[in-house]
This record gives structure tokens, C-alpha cells and sequence, in this order.
DNA sequence: AGGGCCGATGTAACCGGTTTCATCACAGCG
DNA sequence: CGCTGTGATGAAACCGGTTACATCGGCCCT
């Protein structure tokens, strides 16, 4: 065996604090002074200290720091998919919130299954999170335990709620809003198209808004024209298709997502359907491409970045120890444009 | 001072590995043997640890575990932004890959500057990451000497390259190809329409690919009218305008991505350009909305997903010990569709 | 000059797991 | 019956930081 050739420590990296402090000539404590900021080192020592660490390649380990310090400087956030721009957008925000203040984000992501997303917050609970975001307000009553244990802030994100700290919007009173513009307009016939799946909380109020506004005015959504779908423009084509193939029309189409109101004009241009003198069409999100469609989409705006944005900053004041906030709104607006008009025969 | 009640310890998950051997009656080897699988067990030891894990709400700690086993079972990825489709989809087909191996997924943007890349970088290998996923192939040299030192396997997405471990195609050869589809067609007259920034690899290699067949055909872009800008509807509306009021006008304008594409589709209708016969339009990626343009969009269809969830797989055969391959070639395909067509007053 | 204080520094315990190695019980075998 | 090999188990070192606490030197004050 040759193996007893001796290796310097540094090639690989393998330098650990205490390998700074001998070359620096002081103390792990006063290393980790230095490394922290976290108090006044004398400064001939703290600029060895830094030599020491240049010529080491010293490189922190974190996992050592969380288990001594109990804080992990990372925060976790549990989403049901990052491939949409529902979640991918504010996401993007917020870990650039978070970052700022020095965090690391954790993601995982859970297809919309409430036992994942139990699991998922587990093992970023595992992980020592300093903070947690989740999405929406119904979850497996478990997760509030794990997190409760944690003691560790944690703020629903995309929706509105009374018990726990929220950064959204009001769903319900978002979409009795976009009723109520097409009531205005004369509508009667009303069709309602929701990307899957249906215990999502968001779409789900929406749809609960919806039908209220309605009810009250003693209109309801037929079963067969309540339709629920992938969010896919492909699936917005389809379920299109087959709204208007049916004996009679509705008068509006009221989509959960301009993704799907997209979908929709397209469908109706391919079968002549015009919009809005035949049919109303309405989407949600505002993205980018809204105002371009033709004819351009009435929808509700809703700003995404700010989702993210503030939960990154209550989780951040959260952890600074300022106390928790009601819910926070982030805003929305009605954007009427081309897509939504009288319906057929209507004079208002 | 009232302070000297004691707290039963597992009000506040502060059960560690100590007490659940202890109320298990067994060693904390033996409880590690447990949440392992590591080692054989008798049946009745493992079920009275899983037991009192389960009485005493236990929770793992993997700071400890990382600390001590050194593995963290996290991977982590760099990339430019999670804001557009892009990134986020193969990053999400990245995820969920790494994820059934049962590794978390720690994220870091880097917004385009390859000084925060390196920084970002020095965090996650802080954090102690397995394995690690880049964007595309230039980057900072320190950055490569410090995943060396850590020794840790590291792919490059979206990307070919010969000298370490890649997961794309190869941008030159693509956009080569598309040039030949417009040459084909008798254009002579190329305007390119790229998103910032330059020196983004990917899209630099898809404008040497683009120039390079020019140049063997005898032709180039002029500069005005090559466009770089923002990543956005807006801007390619913005940016096609710019090119259709010039005197002259090019004859086919090639977009580094289908989003580019799709504004400059809806600048060419409101200025009353004709489509493809006053001008083509070609795109890169294949979005879903591109084959529902008006008129549908000649691209090049690049499988997203492919992209994360073979640089999971190769991570994770990395991290299983299997040799390095060479680069990863993921499925590219010219999709010709009505944006493109004869140059005008070219009969082929 | 002596006492008190304060700021800089070092010593060593500690965080909560994993893992090496020794030990032990027991079955199989001569 | 005693010896040996095997598989299960436990004791304790260890991972690499942080931090409570002790210490020390110097300054100010009386």
C-alpha cells in the first residue's frame, strides 16, 4: 500500500475553519467572528483572517453552520408546478426578494396532490427552512402541524385568508366583478371554462364567485356548460369546440385563464363564431399576449411579480421579528376590451 | 422567575434521534439503521423505533445528517431567470426528475450576469449540493475550480458542449438549418431578431449559426437590421416595427424565439404587411401557440421538458457512479408551417 | 497605585445526526 | 461440549461550524 502519501489539505478544498484559524494564527472563534460580521474583530486579524481564507479556498459549510446556529439562511416554497407562468413568474420574484436578504430558495414541487404537498413540506422542514411559502389556503391540516412544531413563519400566497398570514387577492369578489361587467352587458347564457383541478382553492373560489353573482341574479351555470380542463391552449380549443357545437350557445364564456380564453377565440375563429357579436369571451391573468389577441381579451389583471414580491417581504419581516400582518392584497383590476360586448339582441 | 417548568420535548418537535432511541429502547445507531434502511434490523427493534419516531413526532434533522454522512441529498440549479417558459418548464421536468430519487431541489437565479452566476454557485456548493445543473457552457472560470474542488458531478443545459458534461443541441447546426429552409425559398434580405443579452451562449451560437450559412451563401445581415432586445411580446412588436418602416425592407426576418416571432406577427398585421408574402417570419421553440398564429409559425421545435429531465438522469447516474457521457443531444425538428414562404418575386 | 470596566480573544461544549469498530448472542459444526 | 462464524447491536468518535463563558490586557477614574 502507498497509499500513506500525505495530500495538502487545500487542493481539495477539504479546509475547514479550523484550518484558517492555525494559518491565520487565531482562534475558530475569532474566524467565525469575522465570517459573520457578528462582532468587533481587530483589524490586522481580521484581514489575516480573510488572507488565510483566499489562500485556503475555504469554502463554508452550511450544514455545519445551520446545525450549530439553528438557522439555515434558506427559505422553502412549496408550489403545485413551476411550468406555468401562474407560478413560475411570482416564484421568480420572490427568490429574488428573498435572495437579497441573503437566502437560498428551496423549492419542491407537488402536481396539485395534497399528500405531496404534505410530504414536500416535510422535507423542507427536514432541511431546517427558516421560512415557508405555500400556495393557497387548503392543505392537509397535518402540514399546520409540522410547521406549527417548527415554530417558522410561513405565509399562502395566490389567495386571501382570515386565519393565516395570505398575499393575494379575493378571489370570490375578483370574479363577481368580472359577472357583474356581463351582466351589464346583457348577458343571460353563461358558460364557464376552469383549467383542472377543481379543489384547487383560486379556481375553486372563482368558481364560487361566479355562481353567486349569478344566483343573485337568478341565472345559473347549466352543467353542461361548465367545463373543466387541462390548462392547455389545446384544451381551451377543444372545450370551445364543443361549447358551440352544442344545439344552443351561451351568450358569454368566462375562462379562469387567459391561457384558456386564448384557446377559445381561436376555436371560435376557426368556426366562425364571432367574438363578441355572437359569443363573449373572457379570460384571467392579463398576460402579456391579452391585449394582441383578436379581439383583444377583457380579462383581469393581476399583478404576479407582487404575489411573490410580498410574500418574500413578510416572510423576511416575519423572521426580522416584526409581528404578522393581516392579509395582504396585491391588486387586480378589470380590463374590458374587444372580446367582451352586448349580448346578441341586447340594447342596454 | 416562573421559567423553571419543564416542557415536555415533544410539544416543540425538539425530539431528536437521543430520544427516540431512548423511549424505543435502542440505540441511536440502531434508530439511524432505521430511517436508513442501512443495515438489517430485527422486525421488532424496527417497529418500536418507527413507533416512538411516531410518538414523539419526529422530525430529521438534515443539517445533522448532511453534517455527518456528507451528502446532502439536495442538487442544485443556476439559471438565468424562472420568469419564461424556457427555463421554468425544463427546470420543472428537472425537478420532478431529481425529485424521485429523492433529492430537493435548491434553485438559484442569476438574472444574466455571470458574476452573480459564480456567486450563486459558491452558495449552493456552501449548501452543500450533490450535484449541480448550469446554463449553457461559458461561464466564469472560478467557477469550474471550485465545482472541482468539491468534486461534484455538474451538467451544462441547454447547451452542446465537448469538453465537459452537456444536455441540449447544438444551436449552430439548428439555426444553420433554418437558414437553409428561407435560402430555399429564394430570401436574400435576412433581418435577425434576438433577445438580450448578446452574450447569452445559446442565443449567440443560433446568430454565429445563422451568419455562418449567410456568409456560405454569400449574404449577411446588415447591421440595422439586426435587433437585440428584451425578452417580450412587446418588444418584438416594438422591434418589428422598427425593421418594416425602414426604406428597404428585409424579406425574412428570423427571431431567436417564437415569443419575438409572435409580435412581430401582430406588428406585420397592424401595419399591413402581408405575411408570408411581403415578408417571413420565423421563430425558435415551438411554443403551443405557434402553430395557432395567423398565420401559423414556421419554428423549430425544441423539446423542453427533454432538456431537464435528461440533465436530471445524467446527474443522477453521475451521483449512482456511472461513467460521464459525452454530450446529450436532445430532439430538435424544423417545423415549417405559413410564416415562412417564397421570397417575393421568387419562383422556385 | 489599585479597582473596575470594557473590548478583543481563546477554550471548549454543543448542535444532531452517521459510522466505525468492538461486542455479544446464537447457530452450526467438528 | 467447545469453537467459530455471522448478524444484530451499542458505545463513542466524528462531521465543521457557533457561541457561552473565561480570560486577558489596557484604559479610565479616584
Amino acid at each position: 500500500m502507498t497509499s500513506s502519501v500525505p495530500q495538502a489539505p487545500a487542493l481539495l478544498s477539504r479546509a475547514g475553519l479550523r484550518d484558517v484559524a492555525r494559518r491565520a494564527g487565531v482562534s475558530t472563534a475569532t474566524v467565525s467572528r469575522v465570517l459573520n460580521g457578528s462582532a468587533a474583530v481587530r483589524d490586522d486579524k481580521r484581514r489575516a483572517v480573510q488572507r488565510a481564507c483566499d489562500e485556503l479556498g475555504y469554502v463554508l459549510n452550511a450544514a455545519a453552520r445551520t446545525l450549530s446556529s439553528r438557522r439555515s439562511m434558506t427559505i422553502g416554497a412549496v408550489v403545485p408546478t413551476l411550468a406555468t407562468e401562474t407560478f413560475s413568474r411570482p416564484l421568480a420574484a420572490f427568490q429574488q426578494t428573498v435572495h437579497k436578504a441573503g437566502y437560498t430558495l428551496l423549492v419542491a414541487s407537488f402536481g396539485f396532490d395534497e399528500q405531496v404537498e404534505l410530504k414536500e413540506v416535510q422535507t423542507l422542514l427536514e432541511h431546517g427552512v427558516d421560512a415557508l411559502m405555500v400556495v393557497g389556503r387548503t392543505h392537509d391540516p397535518k402540514m399546520w402541524q409540522l410547521i406549527e412544531r417548527k415554530r417558522i413563519p410561513c405565509v399562502q400566497a395566490w389567495t386571501q385568508d382570515q386565519e393565516r398570514p395570505s398575499v393575494g387577492f379575493d378571489n370570490v369578489a375578483v370574479s363577481r366583478r368580472m359577472v357583474e361587467h356581463l351582466l351589464d352587458l346583457g348577458h343571460r347564457r353563461f358558460a364557464m371554462l376552469v383549467n383542472e383541478p377543481h379543489f384547487n382553492d383560486r379556481v375553486g373560489d372563482r368558481v364560487i364567485g361566479t355562481r353567486a353573482r349569478l344566483a343573485e341574479a337568478g341565472l345559473e351555470i347549466p352543467a353542461h356548460w361548465f367545463m373543466e380542463t387541462t390548462l392547455s391552449l389545446e384544451h381551451g380549443i377543444a372545450a370551445m369546440q364543443h361549447l358551440m357545437r352544442g344545439p344552443e350557445r351561451p351568450s358569454a364564456v368566462i375562462c379562469a385563464n387567459d391561457l384558456l380564453a386564448f384557446g377559445a377565440l381561436l376555436a371560435a375563429r376557426t368556426l366562425g363564431v364571432r367574438v363578441p357579436e355572437d359569443v363573449s369571451v373572457v379570460g384571467f391573468n392579463d398576460f402579456d399576449y391579452a391585449r394582441h389577441l383578436s379581439p383583444p381579451l377583457t380579462t383581469t389583471r393581476v399583478e404576479l411579480e407582487e404575489i411573490g414580491a410580498n410574500a418574500g417581504a413578510y416572510l423576511l419581516e416575519a423572521l426580522a421579528g416584526k409581528p404578522p400582518k393581516g392579509p395582504i392584497e396585491v391588486t387586480t383590476e378589470l380590463v374590458v376590451r374587444g372580446s367582451s360586448g352586448p349580448a346578441p339582441g341586447f340594447y342596454g
